[in-house]
DNA sequence: AACTTTATACAATAAAAATTGTATAGATTT
DNA sequence: AAATCTATACAATTTTTATTGTATAAAGTT
């Protein structure tokens, strides 16, 4: 391997380290080499050139494109006298991160939300009838105690996520404490 | 529908929901219902339990909580008297979140490290080589500032980890802001 | 030590997710 | 308005993941 080779292998190496870092996301493989490769560019890709550069199909470039933009990871981008869209990802670490954290969890408080109406009604319904045992009386009144619970709880990751968005976590958790090593 | 039938309907949507909040994790939909399983019902479960009330082979069961054990949100208990194993799970949603959270993340940290070793390493032997072109420097020194930028990031993640498994997250964002809500 | 019971390894199957190729609609250019 | 280029919808296929059934080893019981 010559010089330009070995330094294509860290690329590479690298675009799959990030690859794996959004694994743990619970993102698909190609959303993040994807992102990956678009970082490691340093510029804003097409679907033809991310094609050719990952060597997967235009059509899946596309689908993988618009997930991101739906999580939150990547912009179409405007470039005065280019046809095609352009693609362009967030280029800091920590704002990705948060991104993906908070897109992930502001949807599942969202589903949570039409679930705690729905289950609180559903129980206050069942409260109300009269002929209840004084077994299944005592049953509602813990599942009322637990929807409760389960609404604190998700207003509690609303919170963390609001905690991320606003950066207040740099505030405690700095971005770089080290200093500059070696 | 008679009233045991519509609390018992209730309970099973409450797993569903447990369920769909493990999924944002990207953990398997059994495992979410594993989990929302066992911690409906209150006490340990067998395998064979698992298995009739969910109505999925033992097998399936047998790797399910095994995965849970991993992500430590399952253990293994004992109960005199009782020959197959007893599992339980916690009951805290705080601490299940920060559990899986936690180990998600420490688990990718811990793949970064070798990564970050190996990566540097070829960087620092590509830099020694003489006959480098002034472009190839250049590449190696952006790659290098690339890879001390990687390796704060996930320095940064650890420390998070540490400030949610520490409980110092709650110092910032409590459990129970809004109170008792009718 | 023979007999049960239990959990899991392993191979086979089913189900779900990722990926592709073709077709098409909506732009842009000529 | 015909021709060209682009992104994507949709159906078909491939690949991966989830799930099951059977076989087996390890532990517990008689």
């Amino acid at each position: 391997m010559n010089h330009k080779e070995k330094i294509e292998d860290v690329k590479a190496q690298f675009v799959e380290k990030i690859t794996d870092n959004m694994n743990a996301f619970g993102v698909s493989t190609s959303v993040g080499r994807v992102l990956g490769t678009i970082y490691m560019q340093r510029e804003p890709m097409t679907l033809d050139e991310l094609s050719s550069e990952i060597g997967m199909s235009k059509t899946r470039m596309s689908q993988v494109v618009r997930e991101m933009i739906d999580m939150n990871i990547a912009e179409r981008v405007f470039k005065k006298g280019v046809r095609k869209d352009l693609f362009q990802v967030e280029e800091d670490y920590y704002e990705t991160f948060i991104s993906l954290f908070t897109s992930t969890w502001q949807k599942a408080v969202h589903r949570s939300r039409n679930f705690e109406q729905r289950l609180m009604k559903k129980l206050d319904d069942l409260q109300q009838e009269s002929d209840t045992s004084e077994e299944d009386e005592q049953a509602i009144n813990e599942l009322l105690i637990e929807v409760k619970k389960w609404m604190d709880y998700y207003d509690w990751i609303r919170r963390v996520t609001e905690f991320f968005e606003s950066g207040e976590i740099f505030k405690h958790v700095p971005k770089n404490q080290g200093g500059e090593s070696t």
